[in-house]
Parts: structure tokens; C-alpha cells; sequence
DNA sequence: TATTACATGTCGACC
DNA sequence: GGTCGACGTGTAATA
């Protein structure tokens, strides 16, 4: 990993225009070739950058700038990826330039709050709703699992879509599978829920005009809470 | 702005547990607090990070691990955020660590963001269709608002979708506006178009079977145009 | 503060 | 190569 602490102004040119003017930055060039260039603040989002695999020029040389002065002596980087997006980095003053042999990673192992969600509800479909007992986790359809089906104290078939925050795309999604279960059609009739920990207010009122109940759970109560079979004594 | 390069592992615990193995990376720590870890490869995006506002306590101290063999010596970072996650840097070795001061950044200019694309076309809506004019842009509905609505040749009301990238998401949202917007019946029919740059194969396929029609729109012929009270001469 | 929609989103899985 | 869905999404604007 290369280090450049420099005095730099930068120029994107691809999926938008972007400029940067003349200031002290971070350039961070990693081993597979991506390039970032980080402001002294603003969170882990690079202010410019360049993912691999792309191509980087380094410039040497003096332009003549047109004036009577002495030439300006001109320092770039321009990197360029395969889809033609460059990355102009100037280089008005190096203050610093480190480079350090890091390895490979052996990688991040994470343990997920989501998935975990799911798993509570279907051991607890009754937190969801009261009567409701589970059919079938991660259950089938041409356009990708549903993941809870249920059925209520009624018999009546519940699809279930789960989600750590309730936006809008949840409940598209959720009218994608109610849409598909009714072509099936010996399942009767067919109710949707959507579920999350927190459903934004946008949701909801798209949800309500579908026809489907909402739900927000807790997830700490949900983890403290036994399964249906264990709490009917 | 710190940069410590060390044989370091990591443990993240707040929203899910995550953890780094010990191996060779870049600790980043910006003047507002935040701290990000990197790998040598692998994108921008760092392995972990805690964001501002945040406090970090640095251990030094000699642990009894239990065996006969002298204490192990511990050098620890534990950053805090306010919402009580936790990210614990231990560093087994530090190969270097420096710091240089930066100073704020002028911050980035853009130009080609969506907000962009839409204020052209609320300036020149006949490049999206012949004798469109506009009606309102930012419409305001309950389920959020319609970018553009215009009125075409026939005095039909026109509802707009702008995106930048045009994906079956954009196409999703221009079904529910104008499901919205069917419900004030005093507008009489609507018709609904959707503006992009690009618009990918599956939301072109969407559209039509949605009834609506799709513009691709080129972001430097658009800027390059006069608003239509002018091009009428 | 909360709510919303955009992002050069990034990233992985799957087809 | 494309789409789809999740993300510790982050981020800025707006109410």
C-alpha cells in the first residue's frame, strides 16, 4: 500500500464530472491497483476515487503555460479504468510518499442480526400475529423465496416478508410474491404482512393500500422470547 | 490525520459482531475522530470503521494470560460511539505510525447528479417529448413527490420519472405516482414516461407493460441546450 | 430530530 | 456479462 500525503487537485471524469480544488489529502493506493483519495475528515467514504482494475500514468514534465515565467513543472497521476473513466490526480506538492508491504487479508467474519431475525420469527410466527403458526421458512417461487409463508387462526395462507429496516422496496417485493402465490391458485385465499424492526412511514401507507398488515417487532424482545411450542404452558 | 500501519485484529460489536484476524493493515484516524481499517486491497470500502462522533481510550498494559510464560503486553484501541457499538483494535505490532495535518477541505463539486439532469429537463421537457410543457416539477403526493409533471400536445397530464441510471426500481416508483395521482380524478387521463440516461433492457420491458414510455436522455447534449422559451425561435 | 431519496453507492450471489 | 437484494449502507436535504 502506497501512502501519498500531497498538496493535489483532483478531476473525475465517467458516471459524472467531479473536481476537486488545490489541497492537503490522502492519495491511498492499494496492491490490486484502486485509488482514493481522503480528505482529513467526513467519515470512510474517499472524497475521489478508482476502483480496479484500472491503469495508472504517472507525469513528469514541464508546460509551458503561455506566460513569461519559468515553465510550471507539472505532476499527475491519470488513471484510467476500462470503461474510459479517468481519474486526474495534480500534484502541486508531495509531502510525504510511504509505501508498505501489507499481505493479503484473511478476510472479515461477521455474524448477522438479519438472517437471525427470520429465524426468531419462523421458531415465533406468533409474535407476529396472534393464531398464526408457520407452513414453510425461505419458501419457493419462480421470482426468489418468500420468507415466511404462514396461515392464520382462519386457515388462510399468510406470506410473510421480513426486514431489518421496512422501506418501500420490501413491500414492491412482498406484493411481487402475493402476486405469484395467487396464480396458485389451490392455496385459497392469500394475506401479506410485512414485518421489521422499524417500518418507515412511507411503507406503511403503501402497505395499508395493498391490502397488507404491518408489523414492527423488537428484536431484543423477540431474542428473550421462547418458541410457540415451549410458551402455549 | 494518523496513519498507523500494524499487525493488528479487530472486533466490531454494535449492529452485528464482526471479526479480523490478526494481519498487517492501515489504521486511518481523521481529525474528526473517525477511525477506518484497511486492507491492501479490496475497493474503497474499509474492513471496519466507527464513524464520528466517537471516543477512543488507548490501553497499554500487561496482561496475565494464565500461563507461566512473562505477561503478555497489550497495546489496545477502544472507540465508542454514542450509540454504545464498539470497534477493538488490538495492535500486536506497529510498524509505523505518523501524522500530518491537513487541513479542512474546499469539498467536492459535482456535476451530472440526478438533481442536475432534472432541473435540464424541467428547463427543456420538450427534449423529452415533442410540445411537452411543464406543469410542476417535485409534485408533491403522500407517497413522496413526482419529479416532473407535464402536459402534452393533447393537454393529457404527463407524470416524469427522472433517473440517472434507468433500472426497473425508477419504473416501480412511475407505477405508484401515477396510481396516485389516477386517485384525483380531476386530472383526467395520465400518462407516465420514463427519463434516464440509460434505461436497462428489464425496466424498457417493464415500462411498456406498464403502458408508460422511456426516453434515454444524453446528459451533455441536454446542458448543451437553451430552455424552450428560447429554442422557439 | 426524523424522514426521504440519491449514490461514481459497494458488494455478493446467482444466472 | 447482467440482475437482484442487502448493507454496520452513508449522505445530504428537507420538514
Amino acid at each position: 500500500m502506497r501512502l501519498v500525503i500531497a498538496r493535489c487537485s483532483v478531476d473525475y471524469a465517467g458516471k459524472l464530472a467531479a473536481h476537486l480544488p488545490e489541497a492537503n489529502r490522502l492519495i491511498m493506493v492499494k496492491a490490486d491497483g484502486c485509488v482514493a483519495i481522503h480528505a482529513d475528515g467526513g467519515a470512510y467514504k474517499p472524497l475521489n476515487w478508482m476502483n480496479a482494475p484500472n491503469t495508472v500514468v504517472e507525469e513528469f514534465g514541464d508546460v509551458d503555460d503561455g506566460s513569461d515565467d519559468a515553465d510550471t513543472s507539472v505532476h499527475r497521476w491519470i488513471v484510467t479504468n476500462p470503461k474510459k473513466e479517468t481519474l486526474t490526480i495534480t500534484l502541486h506538492e508531495v509531502m510525504s510518499d510511504t509505501a508498505h508491504e501489507l499481505g493479503t487479508d484473511p478476510g472479515l467474519q461477521k455474524d448477522g442480526v438479519e438472517a437471525h431475525l427470520q429465524e426468531l420469527l419462523a421458531a415465533s410466527p406468533a409474535a407476529i400475529e396472534d393464531g398464526l403458526t408457520l407452513v414453510r421458512r425461505e419458501y419457493p417461487t419462480a421470482i426468489g423465496p418468500i420468507d415466511l409463508v404462514c396461515r392464520d387462526e382462519t386457515d388462510t395462507v399468510v406470506a410473510v416478508e421480513v426486514k431489518r429496516r421496512g422501506d418501500i422496496d420490501g413491500v414492491e417485493q412482498l406484493t411481487r410474491y402475493i402476486e405469484r402465490l395467487k396464480l396458485d391458485s389451490s392455496l385459497g385465499d392469500i394475506r401479506g404482512v410485512f414485518v421489521a424492526q422499524v417500518v418507515k412511514p412511507q411503507a406503511k401507507v403503501l402497505a395499508e393500500s395493498r391490502g397488507f398488515t404491518w408489523v414492527e417487532v423488537d428484536y431484543d424482545e423477540l431474542r428473550g422470547m421462547k418458541p410457540d411450542e415451549l410458551r402455549l404452558f
